[in-house]
DNA sequence: CAGGAAGCGTCAACATGGCTGCCACATTTC
DNA sequence: GAAATGTGGCAGCCATGTTGACGCTTCCTG
């Protein structure tokens, strides 16, 4: 949160400033997904899958509810995925300790194996971003970005920091 | 470009910061991205219609080949888009005043209305996400999300700031 | 001025990853 | 015991990306 209070004709909120934002996020967006292509290709899986590998790394033994919430997609398209990801030995489900109704996610050895590498491959690229940018620019990066988020979803996303 | 030296142990370049810069990226340009569905499925329309309209928008007389390198994808893609905006009545094209091969591509009144529809609601998001962030984190956004851009790529972004 | 290269359009076929609707089952909670 | 919840599965649809091949028209160069 800044502490700077915007005044009614903030020449960063003018139209040129709102479209660059647009398209940078666009284009920096495109490109870093775009790196973990190939790896993904290798293995017969696509973005979809990346993303559920990525959260269930995130936050091991996470529901089949709490993953659908962040990805925030239908229960049939992530239940696909998740077949996927089961054949291919990624992920495995234990049921739940408390709640035997849920199913509880974790990488495999050889999942975590995938999503480290694929993992590294984005660290390559943001943190050579980063890097250039500077420690500030990196804070206002993210101030940004959850600027975007409703708030509503805000301690979803903060809760993936342990 | 940062004036600080990244020191080797930079703590904003472990892996807890960069999974956050992953994660706040993929949650705010999906919750940027999803503003402006309700808008477009009025019309019939997509993602993908809406990413060749707002270029054209951008850059008024702009050429198939040009749309093609900002859109990274494929002509065939891209013509089914194009073609669908044509009998939407809201983009249309002109043969090349100086190479006859080219079609100039442009945004009809009917175009430029729509494109303003969708890009006010983006523009809601962005500045409400500006205006908390502050001047300066918005400076440090763009340079983080210009440093995930390869430089090749960078003057074709550039150029669509006249 | 002939011939190759460039810009564009288009056909067919296919893959991915969303979606909806509907149903089934085990389990938990009221 | 009834209702709500968490999960799984089937069938089918749609949007948007892909490859490969082919054919125009136009431009440029030897």
């Amino acid at each position: 949160m800044a502490a700077t209070f915007p005044s009614a004709s903030a020449l960063f909120l003018r139209e040129p400033e709102i479209r660059r934002g647009v398209e940078l996020l666009y284009f920096g967006y495109s490109h870093l997904t775009r790196a973990i292509d190939a790896g993904l290709a290798e293995k017969g899986l696509g973005r979809a899958h990346h993303r559920a590998l990525y959260f269930i790394a995130r936050q091991p033994d996470l529901t089949v509810g709490q993953l659908l919430g962040l990805l925030a997609i239908t229960k049939q398209s992530l239940g696909r995925v998740l077949t996927d990801l089961g054949k291919h030995g990624l992920v495995e489900a234990r049921t739940g300790p408390n709640d035997r109704r849920q199913r509880l996610l974790r990488l495999t050895p050889a999942g975590a194996e995938l999503e480290a590498a694929l993992f590294e491959a984005l660290r390559e690229r943001l943190s050579a971003a980063y890097a250039k940018a500077g420690q500030e620019a990196v804070g206002g990066f993210w101030a940004v970005l959850e600027g975007l988020v409703p708030a509503a979803e805000l301690p979803r996303i903060e809760a993936l920091r342990r």
